[in-house]
DNA sequence: CTGAAAGCGCTAACAA
DNA sequence: TTGTTAGCGCTTTCAG
């Protein structure tokens, strides 16, 4: 309860706090007697050095900060999940902030890095504003972008448009005519994923001479509920597609829920494709765009970790990994009836 | 990238840095007009103070820390979400500390406390020795156990007795006699779970009449593949169970999965019932103990929370906060062939 | 209401 | 090798 300070040590020791500070640093110029008696001191005051002190002294905070969005959602946990993974085997602590309301997305993406409340900082599917990109250029701070794109910055990122194109053309050479694309919102300017695969939808399309029908692109907050009810919306039309490319494997399972529901059979009835291929995906037979979520996170801790050790940081030309997507065929896609 | 600190603005501002202070802290001892002066001066000098210095010169660091095993375990990120829900409207950052291996347990449990890393701490599903709980008390830092029981600590646990008891009476009265429960390592003294379920299990076969058939009783390592290999294991039997209480949702899904590749159907071959009721447990139509996961986090924040205001923090009488299981029927159940 | 000054506990020159 | 000392940037008495 009552603090010991390195001054006990040292004073139990019979050295200075310099000496004591040393041993806690593994400094070599220690000499071994001296390291021993100091050891000693440490371990019967139980005494273990104040973190705060010890990041003010030098101006290191020892932690990494990620940035998340929806910490409810699947994939960012997957990802997320795989920034532990490396991180734990770091020597940085690791401080979450997770942005519900984008009232707080402004107020994290300035503030942490100005408060120098981290040494580094992981960004988690959200798209910077030029701005914001300066100010994280300008603060010094490394960052890695995850599955979020700005020119200047690092990042590890998808190809989406491949896999919105993918998994579309699949659809397509099913036999598909009549394809829906059911997303997040589209005009979310920091969501460029929903966008991207959007696109790839398009182009499949276009490529195979059939045309974008806009009453078949349903948008909506994100969420197995809010797609369910799209699905319905869209199973109540009068031409209903009979194929449906989900932006996520959440909301594919809203989707699908809609469908059985009405009586439909998925496969037969309405083919379900998803994107991401999450965990409850392999268990529900989810054909789906699998993606390496859990990699991403891998790979963004790394680059990370090699910027934060370059003490020359923002290189010229950020590094931008790309990880590919994989059309995983399971049983909700079949021909159409 | 050259840091402004507090006397840039004071002098900006013309004022000394104890003005700055107070504005920084909302003192109402500074005349409106000196706030203005100042409030413009660090929006002109971009300023926000540093974290390290203020934790330290104030003693406080304003984050609380959460310490869980497995982070990749879907129990435990449905808790952590809770807390997360919490924390993130108080002024408090969370720290995260994940531990996979139990050299790293006792460097958390040990050091977190003594480093004065955070103000308040989180447990989740992790028992501490009485030992431990030594520290933590001695400490002075709030703790809260999540899923974990020490008589001298706060905690946030579920009737676990009750529920294993609940699941396995209710395969009892659709008529199963041979019931198996397929677990994580009952020997493990930091899982208490394990050890509940399975007395609550044996609770009631006992009061059914129906003994204890050892071999029915498989335990490995956490996870689907391990769940499935029992599951295999257990099919090879001379005399099969004809129903399998899982200590977990995950565990039941590797069950089934071993079930189904056996040509088995469930429930008409086998009936599993699982524990937890995660968010697959839904999609899958998993009978299942149903716990408040997400709700086990919230309250021990909040709980913590309020320990953390309480200056004379350690009650004599720690507090424990009971959450409710609730046998959820679905799918996965039913009378024996 | 405001400023000067004394720490918070540690690291890192600089001397010795 | 070691000890002394000057900060790190902020909060908080204590005077005024």
């Amino acid at each position: 309860m009552t603090t010991v300070t390195i001054r006990d040590v040292a004073r139990r020791a019979g050295v200075g706090i310099a000496t004591v500070s040393r041993v806690l640093n593994n400094s070599p110029s220690v000499r071994e007697s001296t390291r021993r008696k100091v050891l000693e001191a440490i371990e019967e005051l139980n005494y273990s050095p104040n973190q705060a002190a010890r990041r003010l002294s030098r101006g290191k905070t020892m932690s990494i900060g990620v940035i998340v969005p929806y910490f409810t959602n699947p994939s960012v946990v997957k990802r997320l999940q795989g920034i532990v993974s490396v991180i734990n085997s770091s020597p940085y602590d690791l401080v979450l902030f997770d942005i519900e309301k984008v009232t707080r997305r402004d107020v994290f993406l300035r503030n942490v890095p100005r408060q120098k409340m981290v040494d580094g900082l992981l960004i988690i599917s959200l798209t910077p504003t030029d701005e914001e990109a300066e100010q994280f250029l300008a603060s010094g701070i490394p960052v890695v972008l995850i599955d979020a794109f700005h020119p200047r910055m690092n990042r590890v990122i998808v190809d989406n448009v491949a896999g919105g194109y993918k998994a579309t053309k699949y659809l397509i050479e099913l036999g598909h005519q009549k394809i829906a694309y059911v997303s997040d919102f589209l005009a979310d300017p920091f969501n460029t994923p929903v966008r991207d695969r959007f696109e790839g939808y398009k182009k499949a399309l276009q490529e195979a001479g059939l045309i974008f029908r806009p009453e078949y692109h349903l948008q909506d907050k994100h969420g197995r509920l809010p797609a369910y009810k799209m699905g319905k919306q869209l199973l109540r039309m009068p031409d209903p597609p009979t194929a449906v490319f989900a932006y996520s494997d959440t909301q594919a399972i809203g989707i699908i829920e809609a469908a059985t529901e009405n009586g439909l059979s998925v496969p037969g009835d309405l083919s379900v494709i998803g994107f991401d291929d999450i965990e409850s995906a392999e268990y529900l037979h989810l054909t789906t765009v699998h993606q390496s979520l859990f990699e991403s996170g891998v790979e963004g801790s790394k680059l990370l970790l090699t910027q934060m050790q370059n003490p020359d940081a923002i290189p010229t030309n950020p590094i931008e990994i790309k990880l590919p997507t994989e059309l995983v065929i399971r049983k909700t896609t079949a021909p159409p009836a």
